[in-house]
DNA sequence: AAGTGGTCTAGACCACATA
DNA sequence: ATGTGGTCTAGACCACTTC
């Protein structure tokens, strides 16, 4: 264990057994270097990463406190669905519906993807079972034009992540009853529960793709692990 | 903007831009220390950030190289309810339905909270509508124990937050249809579709409270905006 | 074997917030 | 005005990994 390495975990010790609580002050900068005999910079270092594990915060003339645990926020996993299925010991499956270029639909003038655009429509199985319906739109002036034939065969979440680099994404998550559609293709009762995850995603502040996914409730949840400082 | 800042942002968009692609090696660093005439702790800095957005990967003798992009994870906002409301500019309110003793409970065996708990049922508003639903259990072994009348007028949530730092938290979040009481409180169709969010939190390994919220799927949904790079 | 990043030292100056 | 953290320098040694 590094010296940077044991002054972090003897304080991260004293937040995480609550000997230090949320407000309080920890030891200035010089006061750790006297009482570890090392270099400011070893000090600040391990102070560094605290701040980055967000359990402490540090102002100038102040000094560093202990940093007010945020409830609000959370690492979301979202996996990718064939990995995510696979991981579970099922087979995965993907099977295409639709594959065509629109210059008008519904969702491209909510999803700022610009036409025309690649839209794509299909359903993830598990073990068999239809496990998610996707509806997804991709911007032709962006994204590579992949072969005809591409997602006959490949979903075209993996494939994006392989040829199309992103910077941003944004995800939306609601519960919403089955339509008409959905219904259907995923073999439910009607107007029974359902998440629906969105997500728009960038490169470079252009618009790469949109894609709602819509899992039936009792089929699928979400999990988030979090820890402030993990 | 300082040196280190400079460096970073550089390299940040050579990669945003393109010119760098995932897998691509970027300059050793005392090759940056030569071209921008610096020490060697201010290029290692720099490259240190760029490590901690997930925008680069470090390796001895190897270099460092542009990260993939890892589409999987996200920050998922999960704000306080009260300060989402009143954000929102409407009112924000509680109303307590239950708060007593219990030692045997259907969510004491799922929760890992141990028994006594303190079970606390009631309904948070938003403009007088009722906007979630929420069942907590809170550890009274872990707790100090509030008031009697605590939660009459302050909600569970915002009281813990601040006379219980957490350490741990997980969530879950799914789709669920409106059950009879839900169709009462809220005031919905029998069976809508509810976003319910499950969270454990713990302190130091012990369990503190869990609560499950549900909204009503079209009165709330949860946006989670994420940049590799932060 | 050689070269990389990881850690560390012992200084320095500065901007900034607070007292 | 003072003292803090923020930044930076010019070195050093080391562990690890790939060549």
């Amino acid at each position: 264990m590094t010296l940077q390495e044991r002054i972090r975990s003897d304080i991260e010790e004293r937040i995480r057994s609550g000997a230090l609580r949320p407000g309080d002050r920890i030891p200035f900068e010089h006061e750790l270097v006297t009482q570890y005999g090392c270099a400011r910079a070893t000090v600040s270092k391990a102070l560094e990463r605290l701040v980055h594990a967000g359990l402490i915060e540090r102002r100038r003339k102040a000094g560093s406190f202990v940093a007010q645990p945020k409830v609000h926020a959370a690492v979301l996993e979202v996996p990718d669905l064939a990995q995510l299925i696979e991981a579970r010991g099922e087979a995965y499956g993907w099977e295409l519906d639709t594959c065509r270029v629109v210059n008008r639909d519904p969702d491209i003038e909510v999803s700022g993807i610009p036409a025309p655009a690649l839209l794509i429509e299909g359903v993830h199985f598990a073990g068999g079972q239809p496990f998610a319906m996707e509806r997804r739109l991709i911007a032709l002036d962006t994204v590579p034009v992949p072969r005809a034939d591409t997602f006959e065969t490949e979903a075209p979440g993996s494939w994006l992540l392989h040829h199309v680099p992103w910077t941003d994404a944004r995800h939306r998550i609601r519960a919403v009853p089955a339509g008409r559609a959905l219904t259907q293709r995923l073999k439910l009762e009607p107007h029974a529960a359902c998440l629906q995850v969105e997500r728009w995603t960038w490169r470079t502040g252009r618009a790469v793709t949109f894609v709602r996914q819509t899992f039936p409730g009792d089929r699928y949840d979400l999990v988030a692990e979090f820890t402030p400082g993990g």
